[in-house]
RNA sequence: CGCGGAGUGGAGCAGCUAGGUAGCUCGUCGGGCUCAUAACCCGAAGGUCGUUGGUUCAAAUCCAGCCUCCGCAA
């Protein structure tokens, strides 16, 4: 099948690759435009044009897809389909019914629940055991479309926010080469989301590292799961910032923030306590628990505790 | 030139302000104790202190450049 893919993090990547694999003449790619990022804010082009660069498939970064210019572009190429997946631009009304069998979108849960922009988070912050990935017609909306297939996977009990989106990414990819062919034996079907059960996520920022350790260490926990690798959950030692970046769910208690033991390292939550598995202090690599508390020597005093 | 932190045996750190013998916790190896052990006791190995140059009688320590890692920011 002709298609022109949409995409611009390592979450579209396997679904480009796995389009490209199958077959399927991939005629455009659209990603957004490079941005400046990291230290010293080097212009880094986005993972979906790497991978498109490398399969020598044309590259389109428009600023935007409102002033018709895409439009113009799109229709050039004529693709029979559009799939879309995490490319975070709205299409306007006449790209979406431009394509003969559509523009579809490959979205990380089950929809209707967790429409939006941070879907495979959430589903851990909110402690979760199962989420998916749906594969949707678009419609003007946000992710409001007729949903198309899903696939269900469990959520570990430690399983974390970047290992989640790696294997949604992989379940991803297979559903959307599966859609492909769906359409092309002629056995689509369409199901209307029920829009009172719909939910939708907010953006995940930096505001939401920071530990409140008077909450129960459930919540805690799929706190740190869910934000992990970013934007990480955190707390303050020593007037340090500490990112947390494994935790289990432990025993005992204590006021919130007591370290209950170094051995493994276990702090006391409003309810309950977590051990802390791994964590990062500012300026350095991420370590071991067991690592860092070596380092603490003589810091550790009766009255060290996260806050 | 976006802002800032950091590089010291295998891991995590101290030592640097006021230059002068390489230190701590853990790990590793050997031995001891023990029914036994991730516990305890004794001992050992392992480091050109990121790198290059400068100052100095003398540099981990002071100065300059470079490399690498990390946080903020995106």
């Amino acid at each position: 099948m002709k298609i022109i893919f949409m995409g611009t993090p390592d979450f579209a990547v396997p679904c480009l690759k796995a389009i490209i694999k199958d077959g399927n003449e991939v005629a455009g790619v659209f990603t957004r435009p490079d941005k400046p990022k990291g230290r010293g804010y080097t212009l880094t082009p986005p993972p979906v044009k790497v991978c498109a660069v490398e399969n020598n498939i044309n590259v389109y970064q428009p600023e935007t897809l409102k002033d018709g210019k895409a439009f113009e572009i799109i229709s050039e190429i004529s693709p029979e389909m559009i799939i879309v997946a995490a490319y975070g631009k709205i299409l306007p009304k006449e790209i979406i019914d431009f394509p003969r069998y559509g523009c579809i979108n490959i979205h990380a849960s089950l929809l209707p629940e967790y429409r939006g922009a941070s879907p495979i988070q959430q589903a851990i912050l909110d402690g979760r055991t199962k989420t998916g990935v749906t594969a949707m017609y678009m419609d003007e909306g946000l992710d409001t479309g007729d949903m198309l297939m899903k696939t269900e996977i469990d959520i570990g009990e430690n399983e974390t926010a970047d290992e989640l989106h790696d294997r949604l990414s992989a379940v991803g990819a297979e559903l959307a080469v599966d859609v492909i062919r769906a359409f092309e034996n002629g056995t689509v079907k369409r199901e209307k989301q029920d829009d009172s059960k719909s939910s939708y996520t907010k953006m995940l920022t930096k505001e939401m590292s920071k530990i409140d350790f008077s909450r129960p260490a459930l919540q805690i926990h799929n706190q740190v799961r869910g934000l992990n690798s970013w934007p990480s959950a955190s707390a303050m030692l020593n007037g340090k910032r500490i990112k947390i970046h494994r935790t289990a769910v432990s025993k005992g208690s204590g006021s919130p923030g007591q370290i209950l033991s170094l051995n493994p390292l276990v702090v006391a939550c409003g309810e309950g306590a977590v051990e802390i598995v791994e964590l990062q202090p500012e300026g350095k690599r991420k370590m071991s628990a067991e690592a860092f508390v070596n380092g603490l020597r003589n810091a550790v005093t009766d009255d060290l505790k996260f806050s």
